[in-house]
DNA sequence: GCATAATGCAAACAATCGTTTACTTTTTCA
DNA sequence: TGAAAAAGTAAACGATTGTTTGCATTATGC
């Protein structure tokens, strides 16, 4: 009871928003339309706009997650691999941050601005996570990239039926394998430098 | 000299091509517009309707193409995974071709129409290549598209720096040799089965 | 309770886009 | 050569979009 004084448009604020977010991951920033968000939020065009500025304003409030990364700190390094594709999978079937994904992954394609903007966000938090693996897994780490992007679009924004129907853990499995050979290889090549 | 007779303006119908080409591969299908495609073909918008019909009968002349896989028909399955990876590069890296896969790549994306039309030929086509190498190939193709598909978006797309900066023998090199483990892996398994 | 600010809406604005229309210029060919 | 067809242009149409404006309604705090 402290700083909550001003609100009571919170939650109209939060439907825009929910609305948003659906829209924007199914449509794309482009063909997502103010006047569409704003129907499904049963308010009025230019209330959304008040409430975040611009279309491009709203979309920045949509594209607000990160990959919830630090959760990998402890896996260790011969189970990465899976751990990977598996903590991947679990952000996208996450309603919320599917949505959000697929909005920002969409985004990125068609919008300058924001693949500049989400490309060196992602880079950098991927960057991080990399990073306190140690050089063997900066080294892996664009391959990898590869191989969770491709996943990413092929399962959740094209929908290729062979890869969309795949059961989940089979995917894990499977990509997981591919994904802990980047990081065996890279190891090993670090080993014969020395 | 026989059926080549009503022509005088086939140059300026090529013009509208190669400018739509580059424009919707640089743009995507939304952001691309008539009027810039007519610029740069330095003609009247109308003409480009005219020729084309519509935007959309624009696009369709400009996604055509095929991925030529036919020229992988004799390569060892041993050399599999980096042939794959090889020609795709090579399709990637050809201006014409190139920028074919971009505009329908990004259009993909998206247009829900396109997506549909370009998913389906493209698993027609991987589809017909995998069948003819047997079971095996067929079992790994959706894992293997995901990782052909993840580095096409990577590096030409969003053209993620530390991916679009590898050399070409670089990428062949080590995503060939995750492919070339999808194929053996399947392999394997499809002996054990029998 | 009442002034004030926040919330809400309908309508219009201004820009953009695909496409059409009306018209002129150029090319083609018998 | 000269008439018909093709190629070309300028201008407008109609629809859609993000955004603004003016005004009503509701909630808030003294």
């Amino acid at each position: 009871m402290s700083i909550e004084k001003p609100r009571k448009s919170e939650i109209a604020r939060n439907r825009i928003l929910e609305a948003a977010r659906r829209i924007f991951a199914d449509d794309g920033y482009e063909h997502a339309t103010i006047r569409a968000i704003a129907a499904e939020a049963s308010i009025n065009p230019s209330m959304v706009i008040r409430y975040y500025g611009s279309k491009e304003g709203l979309f920045a409030a949509v594209a607000k997650m990160d990959l919830k990364v630090a959760s990998l700190a402890g896996v260790p390094v011969a189970q990465l691999g899976e751990a990977l594709v598996g903590h991947a999978l679990d952000r996208w079937d996450d309603p919320k941050d599917g949505a959000a994904l697929a909005a920002m992954m969409r985004a990125s394609i068609s919008n300058e601005a924001a693949r500049e903007r989400i490309v060196a966000q992602f880079s950098e938090q991927v960057a991080g996570l990399f990073a306190t693996m140690g050089p063997a897994a900066v080294q892996a780490a664009p391959f990898i990239a590869t191989q969770m992007l491709g996943l990413a679009m092929a399962r959740y924004i094209w929908r290729v039926p062979s890869i969309a129907a795949l059961p989940k853990d089979l995917v894990v499995k499977q990509i997981g394998k591919a994904v802990q050979r980047y990081l065996d290889d890279a190891a090993e090549q670090q080993r014969k430098i020395l």
